[in-house]
DNA sequence: ACCCTCACG
DNA sequence: GACGTACGTGAGGGTA
């Protein structure tokens, strides 16, 4: 058998070098890739050497994860001069993950660590082994672990290099390396050095003296001269630069040696992702008898080796709730915190006595470090009663001011399910969580449409951990006999709570993986995660509403519902519940004998607006009346009534809860109350809109991307005749009825527009046919002549069905994914509903991704013009609204426009131009 | 709990 | 040849 020989890729280190070193290409798609390209034909490189001599049978690409590492502890200043990453090589880092997944290649990150030391602790450990492994890098640092059995490869060179190249290049062996680059510091990393000390000179010290720490012994003696004086001064410099350039070689493995077996590249994924980039030259090759061989090689290197272990199940153990821990003393705080800063990741949760994370008050946290590692830390316990029975517990404060350093520690990872909630909760005692992890919001971009109902843990519980989670109902029960989770005895509270974050972090270790070899890592980490604290803030704010005017409007619903309700009781002969629509039924259809069929499964008249209008077209004057009682109940009872029942006592304004993970497409959604359907299509309706108001000295902005789906499909469906029209700034819907009849009239537009929308939605013959009153089959003309105008719609209809049958998703522009298991359903209108939403999910979603950008980079643009006092309140699809000081409104304007119409840029290069309308007044209703 | 209706993009 | 509407949401009221 022959000897197992591991390759460590140093992917980071690439990254860069392919950066500068190639011409900034883009695919397909307008995005940059040059760095993926080079680092693409790295790994091919790499492939290609499989099943050779000093081919790898094992292999892991290592990547730099976060910043922040033990060195910035060492020394603060450690890579403080780097310069950030250039815009455009920033969004080709998921892509990276991308590639490496592309061909089948384990990938490892390990927060707290710089991938130079994930490379030290595995060559370490495959040494230890016996095997042989290579470094694929040509980093300096890493040169220093080169000794018998370990060599590093240059692919950019074709170079194999050994302790004969570093002597040849700094003059000492390997193990002698890191004294040397100690003197010489770096001015890339910031590591200090001595100053006058360059390679040439710390050679020859260390090859005198034997090593750094003898000839710093030794300067005193040594004959005078700046560079003795200097290092005499700097010796302290000099022994932290060893320190920062040592690599850290005993972490804990992220992934077994054995599991970095190749198994093969599967040449479907790799395909796959060389055709999305258009990376013509390797995709010809993958065709060719050479890749064919590398394949088969490397299946080769399968079936030589012992069979592979059988799949790692679910390694942690099973959930055990005696291990858990109720926390009531300091030492266990403290040792909790100690460990989880120690691991670098920990599980969030906050226990609180209501739902609403605005006003409820915080009654115990959990902290999770690992399987069944968890604790319930209550503080308040025994609920608000300052006078009731409480039992022993931590005081509140002391608590949070304990948990707050961790909370907030850059080299922690927070993860939470639904962590918006713990978020603002924490805000609210002072505490800025941060970084943070997400597992519903991961779940979202994992499995946004997959037959699972939602995201929520209970559910993921059971589907990726096979656990029951105690039910929330269970602990505090339902009706009337439900209790606070302040009641709650505290080993009840414990067993629920901690439970809770020991599943939170099970499934962020699941999910961390899948999202990286999955492809979400875009859209979660440059999309959507980001927006998890923004849209905390804005749901904190809230939007103040004028109670008043609410309640005047309230009034005089009241009164014209009653009116109404006297009319309508007259024509129908006898009084009934409006409201009801089998009552209602029944009066027209039986009663007064109006024509208008049974519909739906249940059998019951249908009593929609469509059906009244006609009603009313034939004469009936009760179907009139109908629809405007209907308006006013809706409006009162919806709007004017609920609203006001929503303001918040405290702050007198109305928060909304937004959903990250709601709808299917990627958009938000928002509840309690919703804050995204408020009426502006009547203008009986508008008056509810001017009832919210910006505080005194401010005003209301309201920012509204212009036809952005349409814009989307333009670009995304390749339709040069609407692109121009856009690019020209012409009436869209005008230009479409140019090009559909030949001529432009009030008529002509109108039937336009519904046909630019009906393409938006998937369209029908029918659904065209009943919306515009024709006959099916001049419907059916009317969406042929678009194609024919318009080629590119049904191109992209038919790839956009076609790719969705075939893997099951669609994908945004920034590559949210949304299933559709319903595509290949043998009913055909379940199938027929599935590929209508198809169609428009790429169009909505991405328009979802774009304003989600948008929101996430708009509070630092402000605050970087000094707009801080600029305040983003609230999002509807493709409109954001602020609270401003009236002063501000121009300097506002100009950012929120920057910031909207850039919002896709670099990640994703339109062609189309996105407009933005912007207006401002005292009231939401008068900024429209 | 479910259906219907209707508010929004 | 029949199907009985468009895509995505959330809330309130009536009914079983």
């Amino acid at each position: 058998m022959t000897q197992n020989h591991l390759y460590l890729v140093d992917g980071s280190g690439y990254i860069f070098r392919a950066y500068h070193q190639l011409p900034p290409l883009t695919n397909k798609h307008g995005q940059p890739v040059g760095a993926v390209y080079g680092y693409t034909t790295m790994l091919w490189k790499l492939a290609e050497e499989l099943g050779k001599a000093e081919g790898p049978t094992h292999l892991a690409v290592v990547l730099d994860k976060g910043s922040h590492t033990f060195r910035n502890d060492m020394y603060d200043q450690y890579k403080a001069n780097r310069p950030p990453a250039p815009e455009d090589l920033v969004p080709q880092f998921p892509m990276i993950r991308d590639a490496t997944r592309a061909f089948s290649l384990p990938c490892i990150e390990e927060a707290g660590f710089e991938a130079d030391d994930i490379i030290a602790s595995y060559t370490k450990a495959a040494v230890a082994q016996g095997w042989k492994v290579t470094i694929v890098s040509s980093d300096k640092d890493l040169m220093q672990l080169i000794q018998p059995g370990v060599d590093m490869y240059d692919t950019m060179r074709n170079e194999r290099r050994g302790a004969d190249y570093v002597m040849g290049k700094f003059g000492v062996s390997p193990e002698q390396l890191g004294d040397v680059l100690a003197l010489m510091g770096d001015s890339v990393d910031n590591v200090p050095g001595i100053p006058g000390i360059g390679p040439k000179t710390a050679a020859k010290l260390i090859t005198e003296y034997g090593s750094l720490e003898a000839a710093l012994e030794a300067a005193p003696t040594m004959k005078k001269s700046k560079m003795q004086e200097s290092l005499i001064a700097h010796a302290d410099m000099a022994r932290l630069s060893r320190r920062l350039v040592a690599l850290h070689d005993a972490m804990d493995l992220p992934e077994p040696l054995d599991d970095l077996t190749l198994k093969g590249i599967p040449p479907e994924p790799l395909q796959q992702f060389l055709d999305h980039h258009g990376f013509k030259s390797l995709l010809a090759r993958l065709g060719a008898p050479a890749a064919a061989v590398a394949v088969a090689a490397a299946s080769a290197v399968v079936s030589d080796m012992a069979p592979p272990p059988p799949p790692v199940q679910d390694a942690a153990p099973p959930i055990d709730r005696s291990q858990y821990e109720t926390v009531v003393d300091e030492i266990a705080l403290d040792r909790w915190i100690a460990e989880a800063t120690a691991l670098g990741v920990v599980a969030v949760d906050t226990e609180t006595d209501r739902l609403d994370a605005i006003s409820c008050e915080l009654v115990g946290l959990c902290l999770s470090t690992g399987p069944n590692r968890a604790c319930y830390i209550p503080v308040g316990h025994g609920g608000r009663d300052m006078f009731a029975e409480r039992p022993q517990q931590l005081d509140r404060a002391l608590v949070l001011a304990k948990l707050k350093p961790l909370l907030e520690d850059d080299a922690v990872l927070k993860v939470g399910q639904n962590i918006k909630y713990d978020l603002i909760v924490l805000r609210r005692h002072g505490i800025d969580v941060a970084p943070y992890d997400d597992t519903m919001v991961m779940s979202f971009n994992l499995d946004a449409g997959q037959s699972l109902s939602g995201h929520g843990m209970d559910e993921a519980a059971r589907a990726h951990l096979n656990h029951e989670c105690i039910a929330f109902k269970d602990v505090v029960g339902t009706g009337k006999s439900q209790i606070s989770f302040a009641e709650v005895p505290l080993d009840k509270a414990t067993a629920y709570a901690a439970e809770d974050a020991d599943v939170t972090l099970r499934l962020w270790t699941l999910f961390r993986t899948r999202v990286a070899n999955e492809g979400a890592s875009r859209v979660y980490q440059l999309v959507d995660r980001p927006l998890v604290s923004v849209v905390a803030g804005m749901e904190q704010r809230g939007i103040k509403v004028d109670r008043e005017a609410l309640s005047r409007l309230s009034a005089e619903f009241t009164a014209g519902i009653a009116a109404l309700e006297g009319e309508i009781h007259e024509l129908a002969g006898q009084p009934f519940a409006i409201g009801s629509t089998q009552q209602l039924g029944a009066i027209l259809f039986d009663k007064m004998g109006y024509k208008g069929g049974k519909k739906g499964k249940s059998g019951a008249y249908s009593t929609d607006v469509t059906v009244l209008e006609q009603l009313k077209a034939q004469g009936a004057e009760i179907a009139g009346k109908i629809l405007d009682w209907r308006q006013l109940s809706k409006l009162k009872s919806t709007y004017t009534d609920a609203l006001q029942a929503q303001i918040n006592a405290d702050t007198g304004r109305v928060h909304t809860s937004y959903s990250l993970t709601g709808a299917q497409t990627g958009r938000l959604s928002s509840t309690d109350p919703n804050l995204q359907n408020i009426p502006i299509r009547t203008e009986i309706g508008r008056q509810i809109r001017h009832a919210f108001v910006a505080e005194p000295g401010n005003v209301i902005l309201a920012a509204d991307y212009s036809q952005i789906e349409l814009r989307l499909a333009a670009h995304m469906a390749d339709v040069p005749a609407l692109k121009d029209a856009f690019a020209k700034g012409e009436d869209i819907h005008a230009a479409t009825a140019q090009q559909l009849f030949g001529e432009v009239n009030r008529d002509t537009r109108g039937r336009a527009k519904t046909i630019n929308f009906a393409i938006l939605y998937g369209i029908s013959r029918w659904g065209l046919a009943a919306r515009l009153e024709i006959p099916p089959e001049e419907a059916q003309d009317m969406i042929s002549r678009y194609y024919e105008r318009f080629p590119g719609i049904s191109v992209y209809i038919n790839e956009t069905l076609e790719k969705a049958r075939e893997r099951g998703y669609t994908e945004t522009l920034f590559g949210r994914k949304t299933w559709f298991p319903r595509i290949k359903a043998p009913v055909q209108h379940e199938r027929q509903g599935a590929e209508r939403a198809a169609i428009n999910a790429p169009i909505q979603g991405t328009s979802a991704d774009i304003i989600k950008r948008a929101m996430a980079r708009m509070e630092p643009a402000l605050a970087a013009e000094g707009l801080g006092e600029v305040k983003m309140l609230l999002q509807v699809h493709d409109e954001l609204v602020f609270e401003l000081p009236e002063a501000d409104v121009a300097a506002a304007s100009a950012v929120i426009r920057r910031v909207m119409e850039g919002a896709a840029e670099p990640l994703v290069k339109l062609s189309v131009p996105l407009g933005v309308e912007i207006g401002h007044g005292p009231s939401w209703g008068a900024a429209h």
